[in-house]
DNA sequence: ATTATCTATAGATCTATAGATAATGC
DNA sequence: ATTATCTATAGATCTATAGATAATGC
């Protein structure tokens, strides 16, 4: 733990982590709590515990910051979607088992970060490669409901925003309802994810049986 | 058409609309596109057609400003919910018809009106009065999806969260995806949130059937 | 020498108010 | 006289940069 450089003015960073991530822990936290465009650079600064000059050190400007905290939240569902994608388990067991991750991964975290996707003006040139992420995990969920189905991924397009839309309501209603239990809602929106697919409450009960409640992977 | 006061520096109004109107449809406008936080009320008060200290004639600030959308997008909802609660055709049925009204109003507008509610900071007190209407609402799904399960509506509460959530995932949709067709989306949403809630396959199609596609009412 | 931080600050922007002004109404 | 607007502006805040400084590394 060697320190180089000039030490902070208000003391030493007691989270232990670095710079930057005490950087980007700031930032979600009033990102979420505040909003994107009501948090100024100082603001972030601050409650990392350095001046606001010094954030320039690590990010050219607040943008740049959402984006990292955007990919960071993205990626792991991306590969953990494209993990599922190989396996030759049948659609439904695998699509139950994406449902159940990614819930529970937007019911994570001390901050509401999938909240972060609803910040205005990501379809600005600057969030390109989060938007390319992002449409990547939701191939992975038109081809698993394709299979579902039993259509191609194209024709599975509108179920499949269906399903995605239902997991990502779990955005809007941490917002709204505060902290829920994810081990309670996690399978209940992954149940409901099949049942919008009309896959049968009898098949249902054995998707759920091999679905381990940790996920597959 | 008789315009008492100072005359617009630019202009008098091109819209047709009263000023006040004029500055709502502005802060929709730029809400919805930049976000709340990044909404000056100069930018406002631009787009509007007046100069900035003009718009506090109208409004003490911009919070007042998102107030008032709020409450005039949440309110039809819950007209059209509370007089559906009133009638007595089957659960499903009402419920299917409340389904697709709110999805049609959260895709209607030249604005994503809706994206107003994902706004950070609406726990704050100054908006109890929108919380309180859209609570109204919650109550009245909550109560029709009782119906359909045969719960009382503290049992359901969980399954209503579900279909709610499913209806209000047309806002992040419409904000990723562009403009849909509401003919295509909102049936297919309603028929959706009765799935979710184990509707029999040959129920659904006669409720279908009793739903005139312009909803009860 | 290199690095991470700092302080200071210019210039932009933003909010909210004071007070003037250009219409209509009486 | 009343009203809806305006112009002007004080004071706050915000962004981004320049340049200084206090550590460690060599």
């Amino acid at each position: 733990m060697s320190s180089l450089g000039r030490p902070r003015a208000k003391g030493p960073s007691t989270s232990g982590l670095t710079t930057e991530q005490d950087i980007l822990a700031a930032a979600a936290h009033l990102f979420c709590q505040a909003g994107y465009g009501s948090t100024s650079t100082h603001k972030i600064a601050a409650r990392a515990g350095i001046s606001q000059a010094s954030m320039y050190h690590y990010f050219p400007g607040k943008q740049a910051i959402l984006l990292r905290l955007l990919l960071e939240t993205v990626r792991p569902s991306v590969e953990y979607a494209t993990a599922l994608a190989e396996r030759d388990d049948p659609a439904d067991v695998r699509l139950r088992a994406l449902c159940l991750y990614d819930t529970r991964l937007l019911l994570s975290g001390r901050d509401n970060l999938g909240s972060l996707y609803l910040t205005p003006g990501l379809d600005q040139d600057d969030f390109s490669e989060f938007r390319l992420e992002r449409e990547r995990l939701y191939e992975v969920y038109r081809e698993l409901v394709a299979g579902v189905l039993g259509t191609d991924p194209e024709t599975a397009r509108p179920a499949a925003m269906l399903v995605i839309g239902l997991i990502e309501s779990v955005i809007l209603r941490r917002r709204t309802e505060g902290e829920m239990n994810a081990d309670e809602v996690a399978p209940a929106i992954a149940d409901a994810a099949l049942r919008i697919l009309r896959v049968p409450e009898r098949r249902l009960l054995s998707v759920a049986r091999v679905t381990p409640e940790a996920g597959l992977v």
